[in-house]
DNA sequence: CCGTATCCGGACGGATACTG
DNA sequence: CAGTATCCGTCCGGATACGG
């Protein structure tokens, strides 16, 4: 084959020919998620290299999925922005995730641990409005996870927005939250739920009386934590 | 990266690294339109290897979207069929098909000509309806494509189906259809009509009178013809 | 007819280092 | 911060040959 390409006229694979190379759905998955900067998008797609993330952008702006702002002379600042026909491509991407969710082993998900794509994902879905309205300073505690990795804050500032920090921001905490990633993972993606996680003790929720009752509530889940899965008796996989 | 994965808990992901390798869209879209035979699927991805359609009928059946039957001992006539999972992936298809329809410029679709994949597309969406209750047999001359492929007879066989040939089956014709490979792609495609088509002489239809004149309705279109095109204006591809 | 196995060359993708 | 350059391994396509 000459480049890649299918051949066919068929639209489904001139579709293909643009999204199904290897990244690309994953890469606009976070350009949904808001990402527009070159290292913003590397944070959500870190295994992916950044040569191919600057072949995968160009591409994309070439078959006018994506548009690059800001560009003058120099290359700072520039943004990546989904256009119309980029927007259009979310339901599709959601397809999957929907698709991913229902019919995709729990355990081979869980296989595929990283603390901090978990939190970085938290931090974007994180519901403020159960939090009372003041700042609120929660930490998260991996006991399994490297050094480097084991201490997270999540900083919800009402009117604001929330903040993500690896480091101590030095404020006092409400509360404290640990269990080991696999647990905090599984209740992201909704499955298992925060009281079956407390009731066995892979997680343990310390501070304010409010926040620590109401945590399933301000924890936001992944999108597609609700996705129902498939009645059981279907063909085997 | 260790075998291809993303190594991403997030479901999009994890459907990603499922669905989106290489040829897997397209041959799902085959297996979609009914097709069950190693040969069969061969036919309508014709551009992939042999050995390369073996190994993801056995990757799409680990993952559980395909199932195999008939293959006991031997592996004669054993046959591929979408499972549950696979065939919740149908809007997921379409999905690709219709952004493909809408958003891939035309010209590159009908880039990718295959006399091949047209007449067998058009014998899948023939519509026999409007076709008298009787044997029709239409003739396809394509004088661009090469000796092999252009001529074609679809028989339409009331209440039986309709069949392909490319050697003369023998019966008495009563339409012949003469354009070149490309018009009658983009009638196929819905990028043009066959009014349009015969307005200016790229399309000539000869034969029994009704059926000529029906032709635009006989003749089924991809399931995508009618997908709306954007409106003008919106941003540069 | 229905596949599977193998070999080879080329394109694609990953890791790392480096520059404006 | 925003990418490029380079090296190298792996996957894919094409051809061919072989077994049920």
């Amino acid at each position: 084959m000459s480049k890649g390409g299918y051949e066919q006229f068929c639209p489904v694979a001139m579709a293909a020919e643009v999204l199904c190379t290897r990244w690309t759905i994953v890469l606009l998955r976070e350009l949904m998620a808001g990402s527009t900067r070159f290292n913003a998008l590397r944070r959500g797609v870190p295994r992916m290299s950044p040569a191919l993330l600057s072949q995968r952008l160009k591409e994309l702006e070439a078959a006018g999925v994506v548009a690059k702002s800001g560009s003058g002379n120099g290359q700072a600042g520039s943004e990546y922005r989904l256009t119309e026909a980029g927007r259009e491509l979310i339901p599709l991407i959601q397809a999957f995730g929907f698709w991913g969710q229902r019919w995709i082993d729990a355990e081979l998900s869980l296989s595929r641990l990283d603390v901090q794509l978990l939190m970085w994902d938290m931090r974007r879905n994180l519901d403020p409005d159960p939090l009372p309205p003041r700042r609120s300073v929660i930490r998260f505690r991996y006991d399994d996870a490297v050094a480097a990795q084991a201490l997270w804050w999540l900083i919800v500032e009402p009117g604001v927005g929330v903040d993500l920090c690896s480091v101590d921001p030095g404020h006092d905490l409400d509360v404290e939250v640990r269990a080991d990633v696999r647990t905090m993972t599984a209740i992201w993606m909704g499955h298992e739920t925060v009281k079956t996680a407390l009731a066995d003790g892979r997680l343990s929720v310390e501070g304010d009386r409010d926040l620590c009752g109401s945590m399933q509530t301000w924890l936001g889940l992944s999108p597609f934590a609700s996705t129902p899965k498939p009645a059981l008796g279907t063909e085997a996989g």
